[in-house]
DNA sequence: TCCGATAGTGACAATCATTCTCAATAAGGC
DNA sequence: GCCTTATTGAGAATGATTGTCACTATCGGA
């Protein structure tokens, strides 16, 4: 019943945890396959799942068509990402926090949650374009 | 090289304006089906790819990995989607259009492009629960 | 420290949305 | 009406993700 702690776990969220920026469980678990560590590719989906379960990784589709993670903090945030590389950045948002709540009761919807991402072009990729 | 007009196309943009929320190309294939028009899996992909392209429609990834679409105005705008249901209304939002750039601005990042969507649950639905 | 119940793992099969292939069809200019 | 070629459709192919299940390893208790 217990959740159980083993070694594959600790290297999905390390080996998450070493990345910028946005990575998908087949990209992790190449990684991993390089640097000697044996894991399985179920395993790797299950972990992730559960890091982003418990809100200590964030999971975004991209427009390929595959769910990438990345290591964030537990408090609600959002990001700023970059559109060629990947880096992120976490960013707070209080007034437009505020902003979804007010439109959402304004049309009598319950329960607000929501989707705030900004994409760009970080300084390292504009100087290389 | 000129695009031709066919009424698969148009079967699948008026299937798709008859809906209020956002629909996968699976359920439209499935609803054409029942209404007598014989149509191609594949060519409902295609006229959907179309429109997303020519931004006579939205897409968005559902939480259970399908694309789903939906007729919108090409002018930029957001959604306000019912968790439910999917039954969507489409807002404006220039404070958060600004915002966005100016975070963007802050932190050295170029072209600034950005999602924001609002979930929750519509009237409606409340009342049901 | 040793043991047993059982959560976790891994190799591979299964699923499922989406895309590709390619021969057959039909739109539109002439 | 004719010809070129964009478009269609049926099924195969793809590829990420999830399910299966026998095997393994964790950890609380004796």
């Amino acid at each position: 019943m217990t959740k159980r702690s083993t070694w594959q776990r600790e290297a999905v969220r390390s080996a998450l945890a070493a990345r910028a920026g946005f990575v998908s469980a087949q990209d992790l678990h190449a990684i991993l396959a390089t640097s000697e560590q044996r894991i399985g590719l179920a395993t790797v989906y299950r972990a992730l799942a559960d890091l982003a379960e418990n809100g200590l990784a964030d999971a975004l589709t991209s427009a390929a068509g595959e769910v990438r993670y990345r290591a964030c903090t537990s408090e609600h945030h959002h990001h700023l990402m970059c559109r060629t590389c990947g880096a992120t950045v976490e960013i707070g948002a209080d007034a437009v926090e505020v902003w979804a709540r007010t439109i959402a009761e304004a049309h009598g919807f319950d329960e607000p949650s929501h989707t705030v991402d900004i994409y760009g072009r970080c300084p390292s990729c504009r100087e290389l374009a």
